[in-house]
RNA sequence: GCAGGGUUAGUGAAGCGGUCAAACACGGCAGACUGUAAAUCUGUUGGCAUUCGCCUUCGUAGGUUCGAAUCCUACACCCUGCA
């Protein structure tokens, strides 16, 4: 898909995890007079800073960012209320005669924006609970008894649950990204991308991850952690444990962190509308170019 | 040196004469996914053909048997007890 011609609107830049899209993002930021909103269903939790890789206090400090710290650990979040805390954020900063920039590697939050979800609504009280006390074949039956559309997989109980909650309403979606958009995608070939995982993780464990996960833990206890954190911080309950230890904890990061890039690249396949590339610098030329017209 | 246990696909680990290309777990690969998404789930995973099927695997080399990962012999390596 050819970039649009005229300045964009909104500047989206997407990718699997460490292939450099924060780095981009700054360096466009810094340069256009933009503001960052992290598309990013991790970083939105308060304290955990280091096991998300969340920009750090002082780069937060040069460029605006939206969409960090919004709630606590433990607390729900959806992409629902991520996709109206991002329009007000996009509407703001446009107001402000500055640019608009969406990061990030959660795919759903991400095309929420983007392509106008409309989510079908949220389940009632208590709803979910029940739901989740039944096997995955009373939760079948329900769903075929209500004549709802069967999950792609009727063994992710989790979409039969949903599938319910929503009463079986198909949500809907625009075919083309909102007007204005230019989205931007990161893919280092693998090679790289492995390497360039491998290598974060060990930084993130020398920057002290395990404390974190201490604190988090203590604060927040062990099981609001566990429903809520992403990757690291699993694993460093169980380091904590000792269970492993922390070779072994540095490795599972690693291999997991991996898997998780590879289902975004999964998701970011699809999308015809994404301009790919290799690195965030081939990237920033282009979106210079785009820029400076 | 003697006695005993072990060596199985990328890794761990079942199998102990036929229904074994070999359970299971992990890892790998492909994919799905609109109010949990760093989640959750599916398929696939020796090679070739991809429909019947064919070929090469279970430390190495021989042997027994209609038939062996499974039994026997020798050798190699690893672990344990006695020396």
């Amino acid at each position: 898909m050819a970039p649009p011609t005229q300045r964009p609107s909104l500047l989206v830049i997407v990718g699997p995890t460490a292939s450099g899209k924060s780095e981009l993002a700054l360096r466009v930021a810094k340069r256009y007079g933009g503001e960052i909103i992290a598309a990013d269903s991790r970083t939105i939790y308060k304290g955990m800073d280091i096991g998300t890789a969340k920009p750090t206090s002082q780069q937060q400090a040069e460029v605006p960012h939206w969409g960090l710290n919004l709630v606590e650990p433990g607390q729900a979040y959806s992409a629902a209320r991520f996709k109206e805390h991002a329009l007000g954020k996009i509407d703001e900063i446009t107001r402000r005669g500055r640019l608009p920039i969406l990061v990030g590697g959660t795919g759903l939050y991400v095309d929420g924006v983007v392509f106008d979800f409309n989510f079908p609504p949220p389940p009632a009280f208590g709803e979910r609970e029940s739901l989740e006390k039944l096997s995955s074949k009373e939760l079948q039956n329900l769903v075929e008894e209500k004549k709802y559309p069967m999950p792609e997989n009727r063994h992710n109980r989790r979409h039969l649950v949903r599938v319910i909650e929503r009463q079986g309403k198909q949500g809907e979606k625009q075919q083309m990204p909102k007007p204005g958009t230019l989205i931007i995608g990161l893919m280092p070939d693998e090679e790289q991308l492995k390497k360039r995982i491998a290598t974060r993780a060990v930084e993130i464990f020398d920057k002290g991850v395990i404390t974190e996960t201490q604190k988090l833990s203590a604060k927040y206890g062990e099981k609001a952690l566990l429903s809520t954190a992403g990757i690291v911080y699993k694993i460093c309950l169980r380091l904590l444990r000792k269970e492993i230890d922390k070779d072994e904890a540095i490795w599972l990061f690693q291999t997991a962190d991996w898997q998780y890039a590879r289902r975004q690249r999964t998701w970011f396949k699809r999308n015809y509308h994404i301009t790919w590339y290799p690195n965030s610098k081939q990237a920033y030329q282009a979106v210079t170019k785009i820029l400076n017209t």
